[in-house]
DNA sequence: TGTCTCACCTATCAACGATAGGCTATCAGT
DNA sequence: ACTGATAGCCTATCGTTGATAGGTGAGACA
């Protein structure tokens, strides 16, 4: 029902859905998304919290949205890694990428890849903040498939996309989840988990 | 304590804390964790709400000690196989053990692995779920240890066995989270993903 | 009998996510 | 300039959550 009065020109962007994001972002890389109320955002913006739900029918699609946009950082990452690499370089650099967003972003990561999918009641989204992460997976997916899929049926590709992916997911969500855990030098755990998981991949 | 069991003629007094230890794991399992709560639980067992908290201090105490327990079946089975096996069976009985508990105990399995700590606010407890699962990683590391430690040092040691901690842990917890996922067969998805670390872990 | 203990109850709290309904400023069409 | 619609915000309130306060009643023991 929405008519020919699309684009006021003056305002290009509702400002106050931008500022609840950007303070939305801040507040739950600070204290983490479930510690968040949508109460604490509403006061940080300076509107009643009720204001909130104007611009988002829900908590979850503002955590959604703040999660897929941090997401596109990462996929626009490893899309340039696989136009300007090739082989093991490739390779190497997607992990990389992938462990180190979810070190620096763990709550978009956690939101994308750690938590359940709210699958009550019927009618299933794929979630649009998993819509992101899988749109990531799918670079991970063909690069896997153009450096180690020589010889491979797609379905050999798929299971070894698929436990790699597992592999590198492993070690960003314990990271993330167990901190305090005596880990070995995180750079040097991070270094030598790629390059096993590279030569690993190699074995067929 | 009160071992002969003749149920009395009036209270058939089953301990209450033990009911509600049976009562929560069953719904926990049912329907998820987070999304039973306290009165469900009460109301399942035949009290009140707040009469649970005459037995638990909190609500995160009865959830831990129901993953407790959980964890204390994949202690002992890893404990066995560490025993009844040697060589590469030991090493992939354990790994089988490892992905099997968490994809038939998801709810301890998240609650041990995949939340994070309740580390706000100065004093920081290890956590009892943590402790339970952090026994099983020690199993795991002594195998680890004994099996492919020949040559290696006590610190490469470390980071072989949290790399494939870390593989292990990803595959089962990704398939937790992610169970709509396209996944390749689950059965072969996990015996290629075990075979294939093992393979990977022979080279140095 | 008196009293101590303790598991249990009802009543209630504060905080949460979310909804209902009214007020006001802006703006297009007449 | 007036009118009517719309958008954005407000206060008030809902139902549910985890957790607390304070009273009640039964069994153990002197």
């Amino acid at each position: 029902m929405q008519s020919h009065t699309i684009t006021p020109v003056h305002t290009p962007v509702p400002p106050r859905r931008e500022a609840i994001l950007n303070v939305a972002t801040r507040l739950f890389s600070e204290h983490g998304m479930q510690a968040v109320s949508t109460r604490q955002i509403a006061a940080a913006v300076g509107i009643s919290q009720p204001s909130l739900y104007a611009h988002f029918p829900t908590k979850q699609a503002l955590v959604s949205e703040v999660c897929v946009r941090a997401f596109q950082g990462l996929a626009d990452r490893m899309q340039n890694i696989s136009t300007d690499l090739a082989g093991d370089d490739r390779l190497r650099a997607m992990g990389h990428a992938y462990l180190e967003f979810g070190l620096n972003e763990p709550d978009a990561y956690r939101i994308a890849f750690m938590l359940d999918e709210p699958k009550r009641a019927g009618v299933e989204f794929p979630g649009p903040a998993l819509g992101a992460g899988i749109a990531c997976y799918t670079h991970h997916h063909r690069a896997i498939a153009e450096e180690r899929g020589a010889g491979l049926s797609d379905h050999e590709v798929d299971v070894l996309a698929q436990s790699i992916w597992a592999c590198l997911h492993g070690l960003v969500s314990l990271m993330i989840a167990k901190p305090e855990f005596p880990w070995v030098d995180r750079q040097e755990l991070i270094d030598r988990h790629i390059d096993w998981i590279l030569a690993a991949s190699k074995l067929g």
